[in-house]
DNA sequence: TTCTTCTCGGAAAACGTTTTCCTTGCTTTG
DNA sequence: CAAAGCAAGGAAAACGTTTTCCGAGAAGAA
């Protein structure tokens, strides 16, 4: 394997002066540099990533903690495409990058996250997922011993963005646009999983919605579950003008409750997911780019491993209407 | 960070006696095998992997080539229950695991790609979605530098595995299971990508079905395309009996178009994705379990790791009738 | 007893980087 | 002209392991 000494015999200087090359340091002159430049080329040199990251612990090595509670293929579209994108921009900030699923880290302690982190020489973090409850994730955020980015939830610090779009605006909005097409009263609103950051946000757009124009709504639970969001419409959508639901995937389930009681009430989801344009009936719903959102975490992490400050990025959302045609391909 | 030392000097040992006891090598008394690991335990000492992996180039170090050419969510839900199942299995083996998407290596020759992986200090790979016709992964897999795993691909050599189900008989099964169902004769068999094995081996499977019964079979190219498959539906369609499709979005394609035509005809599809579930009309299906399969594809990573030899995995599949009401949750 | 063979454990090199500190020679300043 | 400052580059320690080799002592064989 031709290592940094190769490159250094070939160019002829020491092997320090390779590396302050490699990672633009200053007081190199620009004839050294060239000439090791050369060196790196002619003998195709790539640097060693996990000698790098074992010699200096600000390296760059990244963890995408990845939460994947649910067994349902929608949220595998959203996790993967957030992982596509993270991957995609880690690879030409050239960040080295592991992920973790959340069934690899569940059972920790914070401390046996921490020390499981550092043994992977990790600096830096992309949580996904996190809930309001959960302790061990917020301690390790709060702790500060790593560079984090959380997607979509407000926390903040010195070492810690947050990145996400504006739920509470994106629910106003597709809410609104439903509303007022189909000119309702009153709303069944489909709320997410119980102490979600989300859910809570999406929650407040629906309310801030519900005292502007002046509509009933009655708010239950769904957990993020089809069949919850099914059951609940069976129940209860029968004197209500619409459904909005927390996420495409409730809004499905919804739309399959309205069809089975024969009744037509107006649905509209979140997420923009693409079953959305199989289940026949089109539907309003917020478009949230997640490839583009983690593109954005990543390149927050790269900023703050870069000695950033922690803040907020908060990202555009669309309104769609989702229908096969639009997706097929 | 507790390191190596720490725990030697703890337990009253040199460190290469710790590193003994923590990689079970013989030549350690009992005794002092439980003081090294009371000493790990009381200083709750995890071996950093990074300084692992530099120091030994037989470590557990192991990559996850996957193939995300294409835009459908299918694809996601493929590779999400592949990934989860391989790093599940991972996990277990104490391997360690980087993930790398296909358009971060697409545009690499063969030894660039050798280049990265060893500088990544990778020992295995488990390759994904591998066609006939790239050159580099071939090449890769023949230089027999690395322990391999292809998935769906009957690739063996000494130190190359291959893991999957048995494409041919799952087509042949679930073909013959449909078309005596509705007693057929007529066939139109939309295929897969050109140049894929498990293309190959499903068509195989289709023909030799239609020699048996004495069928006609029309055979065009989907591409795994469920766009094409609709076209290709709709122009042969009408004087066959049934669409058998070499995937569920073929199939989905297929009866879209089935419906548009408001014509009946039989269609199965292959894969057993959710999605299938969400298109009204029920289907027989080949129901892969990805993750099962990549549990197994780690497994015997794992075995070629240890001095194993490659050989050829066969994993059963299932036929099932998806609807809705089995997927919901 | 003496020699050989084992078993156990330690010392130290190696893995390929980064980073700190030092040297050298040159330029500036007073 | 001496002192100070600066730029460029090198030497070597450090990161935390694995692994090879060696030595000490005990046990067995002659």
């Amino acid at each position: 394997m031709v290592s940094i000494k190769d490159v250094a015999r070939c160019a002829g200087v020491a092997i320090s002066t390779v590396s302050k090359v490699l990672n633009d340091y200053p007081n190199v002159s620009e004839e050294t540099r060239e000439r090791v430049n050369r060196a790196v080329e002619e003998l195709n040199f790539v640097p060693n990533s996990v000698a790098a990251a074992l010699s200096s612990k600000q390296a760059g090595r990244v963890a995408l903690l990845v939460d994947i509670n649910s067994k349902t293929s929608a949220i595998d579209e959203i996790n993967m495409q957030h992982i596509t994108g993270a991957l995609n921009r880690a690879m030409e900030l050239n960040l080295d990058v592991i992920t973790l699923f959340s069934f690899m880290y569940r059972n920790m302690t914070v401390e046996e996250l921490i020390r499981y982190l550092k043994s992977q020489s990790i600096a830096g973090i992309i949580i996904y997922g996190m809930s309001k409850e959960d302790k061990v994730l917020h301690k390790l955020v709060e702790t500060q011993e790593f560079k984090c980015v959380v997607v979509n939830a407000p926390l903040v610090n010195k070492s810690t963005s947050s990145v996400g779009i504006d739920d509470r605006k994106a629910q106003y909005d597709v809410a609104r646009k439903t509303i007022e097409e189909n000119n309702c009263k009153r709303v069944l609103y489909i709320a997410g999983k119980r102490n979600g950051y989300v859910t809570d946000e999406r929650l407040l757009g629906m309310e801030q919605l519900a005292k502007e124009l002046g509509l009933t709504v009655l708010v239950r639970n769904g957990e993020f579950s089809e069949l919850l969001a099914r059951n609940i419409t069976m129940k209860y959508a029968k004197n209500k003008d619409v459904v909005v639901c927390a996420s495409d995937l409730m809004a499905i389930g919804a739309m399959k409750a309205l069809i089975d009681m024969d009744i037509f009430r107006p649905v509209c989801g979140f997420d923009g997911i693409v079953l959305m344009g199989y289940v026949g009936k089109q539907m309003n719903t917020v478009r949230q780019n997640f490839a583009e959102v983690s593109r954005n975490a990543m390149e927050e992490l790269h900023t703050l491993l870069a000695g950033g400050e922690g803040r907020k990025v908060v990202l555009p959302h669309q309104l769609v209407r989702m229908k096969y045609e639009d997706i097929i391909c």
